[in-house]
DNA sequence: AATATTTTTTAGAGTCATCTAAACTTTTTA
DNA sequence: TAAAAAGTTTAGATGACTCTAAAAAATATT
């Protein structure tokens, strides 16, 4: 059983990690946790005992398979409450980390089972993000940033990387959300904005915003 | 701010002096929050300094105004929270105290406040005990217990004292629920238990049980 | 009333998560 | 490649909450 703050953590290196699939160094867990990298030393070794993860002095973490699943279970638990919090008590999405960041935190598994079942099995959450299932697994897609997607794409945005509630509200201004059909018209040398049609409107979103729109491109 | 544990003490605290009626001592409390009396009395004098409660070196503690006003903002969260457990997710009211005293400490007023509307701004919880409102402020009736009823009174059952689940499933197999209508027929001189009519059936119910049924009489 | 018992408080210590300051390792730069 | 810079770890301390053991106060008993 993991502490509150053993949770925060792990769920950090995965998100740092993106996935697993990279190593994570002190420094961004320690701005991540918005702490001291000395508190991060500390941490990693407990993680470390616990065979979260792998860790080898002055090169960083790894996450085990071990501590994947964990994560992905308290991730499961955000994604839910976060869809509870907008399709039943009718937050918005720019309202809902917050929150979602302590009922994530709630031991029962009879719970969010049940909440699953009350949502009717959503797959994504009000991002975009997919929702692992009992077991910690998650079926994935292959998301492109908008920042990368060449002029003449069409695409559908399926989640938002950053969950800064000033760039969520923008992104409602524009009626950009998760499902929402886009297409790329052209992009501006000069500050990297982007041309896109959206609800058959065309605007610019600027080369920062760009980086937050993760589209699935159709085959 | 409290943290999770201030607010388990101060909860207890409320309960133990019958909502504020008596002076509730070290050892009561230690018992309550299974711990030793050496941890309470560092406690006291953490809630005391916070004037939460008062407090006199081997008198025991009373509930402060203002340490009530905020004990029954933990108990309007619990109580709403089985009630959306119970109307939402399909708990039974003997499953849902240990999830209910984990959301009690959700901190987002927001959150709270979304959740009574959506569940209809209820009055009471599934076991019969009133909600208090967003100011902290409790209606409440004149709740009897039933072995302190005569033979002939007619009530209306209240609420439920102890939420031991192994009380609640009896209670659920005798259809002992808030808002049931009973009559009480005798009381056992030798072992004082209470013959009753419920759902126009008779049965007999042990002086242990009926401490803890509370009921409205109807005047 | 003096003694015994119960209850409560204090003293001192342990754990968890955090910090600062200093030491150490790796990487970058000149 | 040697020195400087950047990044990381260790050492030692703090605050919140807990404990055991011993001291102190209140209550009960003889």
């Amino acid at each position: 059983m993991l502490s509150l703050t053993e949770e925060n953590y792990l769920k950090a290196v995965y998100h740092l990690s993106d996935a697993g699939s990279k190593a994570v160094l002190t420094n961004e867990l320690a701005e991540a946790m918005q702490t001291k990298a000395a508190s991060v030393t500390d941490m990693i070794k407990k993680l470390s005992a616990k065979e979260l993860i792998l860790y080898e002095r002055y090169y960083g973490v790894n996450i085990t398979a071990k501590g994947k699943t964990q994560a992905l279970q308290i991730i499961r638990k955000h994604r839910l409450w976060e869809t509870f919090l907008v399709e039943k008590l009718g937050f918005t999405w720019d309202e809902v980390h917050e929150v979602a960041e302590q009922l994530e935190h709630i031991q029962s598994t009879r719970l969010i089972d049940k909440l699953d079942e009350y949502l009717g099995f959503p797959k994504v959450d009000p991002h975009g993000d997919p929702i692992p299932d009992q077991h910690g697994k998650l079926k994935s897609q292959p998301q492109v940033p908008l920042d990368q997607l060449k002029p003449g794409t069409k695409a559908v945005i399926c989640s938002v990387k950053d969950s800064n509630p000033d760039l969520l509200k923008f992104l409602d201004k524009i009626g950009a959300k998760p499902g929402k059909k886009i297409e790329v018209i052209s992009r501006e040398p000069y500050d990297e904005s982007v041309e896109i049609t959206i609800d058959k409107k065309k605007l610019f979103v600027s080369k920062e915003v760009s980086k937050n729109i993760l589209l699935l491109v159709k085959v």
